[in-house]
DNA sequence: GTTAGGG
DNA sequence: CCCTAAC
């Protein structure tokens, strides 16, 4: 609301761009079909929530919609970017793209038929679903990323997101994933972009069946059949079997959920177009709903059926209605929020709120549940199945990859795995996740957070740049070494300067030949193996000359152990290193200071690239500062202490006045 | 939430 | 860098 980034279909919106085209309504009734709607980009919160997204990320996303890594799915005939973006890597200057796909979506197109609105809802309805479940499995493993999952979606829906409940446990089990027929494997969809077929062809082409990977048996995305749904149902006495044709009939597209409820409701949203399921009983004439079962007053609006003005065909209301309806509570937050907005809609919602309570809720698998579960199935796994899809690997995705009841979804890189098991009865979808940790945020995930600054962030904000700007360069450490007096490692940056100005106003501080080194664009996941035989991602991240100095500077200020002050006072721009990290720093550095000491031939020829030695100078100066903190390692203590340089020394005395 | 220490 | 116990 407050930072509205809607965009108007045919407007200059943020999506306005050539070869975008416009954006349709899918959702909705299906009158709305054709008009351009507005589409609105929301994020994903750590809790949940879904927000408006900020104009920034609206550019980002834009940028990653052009992404060829990013799941994007152009609809050709209609030409609107639908996508899922999960954060970290926004990667600029892929703009150029545009143009490759401006060709193929000529947004001439003012006609929307049925089959291809399906396709969107589920697409939309798998994003949102896949944004959620990576949510929550990111928030299961403590992670509190938030660097944005985002997803397009309309904003009639979007107004729903905002009733979406906070990421829980009784999310995953009120979703059957496998529902959602078509899963659209990314680089599939990338192919078909370049294709002129309709959504029904790339609903149904990335169905990853042995063998047959573009043709599809096992999801068929066709009309919804009214015909076969003449005469009175009562969905109460169907069994699954039947519900599920009545579901086909009424969407268009089968399911394999076997959860009765979960059907019924589905399909009552559908009948109803709306997100009433209080009736269960539905009189159907001539393709059309004559009657709700119960509680005749209460057609107004909701009740009525749309019609589809191209096919003559009732619209499949459910899903219309509500895109991202994620099981019974988003249904009774819905619902009871539409009985507050709604003046029409009173009916059943007793019944509704009777039948909602006594369905009982699974719990959710415990996050160690998840991953001992994950940790079997990729052992069991091994050689037959293979759990991790890789984005945009299209030709090892083919042929050997069995997916039958499991949804596997993969989002850059980490995979989502879902499985039927039989928790507490009830199919419910249990969610794997493999182990490895998400890589570090972004590095604007501040900007993300809507981080307002502060007087502290301003600051850091400078700092950041006067340090972008001007941090020291590793590489010409050697040389500046060789040739000037090491007191000029200690010299500071600009940053530093303010930083140090109590203590070190008379001091002319060197600025050494600067480069940005700590600019740290590359989140180089690197994988490590662990003692437990498995492997884990670690987002390493080298320690800068600069850096060095700045927690040297902070000890010395500060004093070791204060290190959540450090971080907060003199890291305040380096928002990836926690106060454990300086910490431990802290303690390396200690070892190396009185480690190395002995042989400083040894240091300068042990140098290796990998490892950026610590300036003898800075070595001084933490050994002196352990000294005067008594730091001192107990047994090295006895060795040797000071003595080395004294131009250091004396240096070191003028910027220790605060010590 | 921080800090210390081990892995 | 991660994890965890102990503030």
């Amino acid at each position: 609301m407050e930072t509205e980034v809607e965009v108007e279909g045919n407007d200059e919106g943020k999506f306005e761009e050539p070869g975008f085209g416009k954006i349709y309504s899918s959702l909705s009734s299906a009158k709305q079909l054709t008009d351009p709607v507005v589409y609105k980009l929301v994020r994903v919160e750590g809790d949940g929530r879904l927000v408006p997204a900020t104009d920034d990320e609206v550019m980002e996303v834009k940028d990653l919609l052009v992404d060829e890594k990013s799941e994007v799915c152009t609809v050709a005939d209609v030409g609107q970017p639908i996508g899922c973006i999960s954060n970290d890597r926004s990667s600029p200057g892929m703009l150029p793209q545009l143009e490759s796909s401006e060709g193929l979506s000529p947004s001439e197109n003012t006609e929307v038929d049925p089959d291809k609105l399906n396709a969107r809802l589920e697409y939309i309805e798998e994003m949102l679903q896949k944004v959620k479940e990576e949510e929550r499995l990111r928030i299961a493993c403590g992670s509190r990323d938030y660097s944005s999952a985002c997803v397009i979606v309309d904003s009639q829906c979007s107004d729903q997101l905002d009733k979406l409940p906070a990421i829980d446990e009784n999310l995953q089990s009120e979703i059957p994933l496998q529902e959602t027929g078509p899963s659209f494997a990314p680089s599939l969809i990338q192919s078909h972009m370049h294709q002129s077929g309709g959504v029904g062809e790339c609903s149904n082409a990335p169905v990853l069946t042995e063998g047959r990977a573009l043709t599809s048996t096992t999801v068929t995305t066709s009309k919804p059949d009214f015909s076969k749904l003449n005469g009175e149902i009562c969905l109460d006495n169907l069994s699954i079997k039947e519900l599920h044709e009545t579901f086909k009939a009424t969407f268009g597209r089968e399911t394999t959920v076997k959860d009765k409820q979960w059907l019924k409701r589905r399909i009552a949203m559908g009948l109803t177009n709306s997100c009433d399921v209080s009736a269960t009983t539905f009189i159907i004439k001539d393709n059309k709903l004559v009657n709700k079962g119960k509680e005749d007053g209460s057609d107004n609006g909701d009740g009525a059926l749309a019609n589809d003005p191209a096919t003559g065909t009732t619209m499949s209301g459910g899903q219309q209605g509500l895109p991202i309806s994620h099981g019974s509570q988003l249904e009774d937050q819905v619902v009871s929020d539409k009985r507050n907005r709604n003046i029409g809609d009173n009916s059943g919602s007793e019944d509704h709120h009777t039948e909602q309570r006594a369905a009982k809720r699974v719990r959710k698998p415990t996050k160690r549940y998840i991953e001992e579960l994950s940790e079997v199935e990729s052992k069991e796994a091994s050689g037959k199945l293979r759990p991790i899809v890789k984005n945009s690997l299209l030709g090892q995705m083919s042929s050997n990859f069995h997916t039958r009841s499991a949804r596997n979804v993969s989002l850059e890189g980490r995979t989502v795995v879902t499985r039927l098991d039989s928790l507490g009865g009830s199919g419910i979808q249990i969610p794997c996740v493999s182990r490895v940790r998400r890589s570090r945020p972004r590095k604007n995930f501040m900007a993300l957070l809507k981080f307002n600054p502060s007087s502290m962030g301003v600051t850091a904000e400078l700092v950041k740049k006067a340090l972008g700007a001007h941090s020291f360069l590793p590489d010409n450490y050697e040389n500046e070494r060789a040739q000037s007096a090491p007191v000029q490692f200690l010299g500071v940056a600009d940053e530093d300067r303010q930083f140090l100005s109590t203590g070190a106003v008379g001091g002319h501080h060197k600025v050494l030949k600067q480069v940005d080194s700590s600019g740290d664009s590359d989140d180089n996941v690197v994988t490590v193996p662990t003692s437990k035989g498995g492997i884990r991602r670690k987002h390493h991240r080298a320690w800068t000359l600069s850096e060095v100095m700045k927690l040297v500077e902070g000890v010395s200020r500060y004093g070791a152990g204060r290190w959540s002050e450090i971080k907060r006072l003199a890291f305040a721009s380096y928002s990836y290193r926690t106060s454990v990290d300086l910490k431990d720093k802290w303690r390396n550095l200690l070892k190396a200071s009185f480690a190395q000491i002995p042989s400083d031939k040894g240091i300068n020829s042990r140098k290796n690239a990998a490892t950026m030695p610590i300036p003898e100078p800075i070595l001084l100066r933490v050994r002196e500062l352990a000294e005067t903190q008594s730091q001192v390692p107990p047994n090295l203590s006895s060795s040797k202490v000071p003595g080395t340089g004294s131009s250091g020394n004396s240096v070191h005395e003028k910027q220790s006045g605060y010590l």
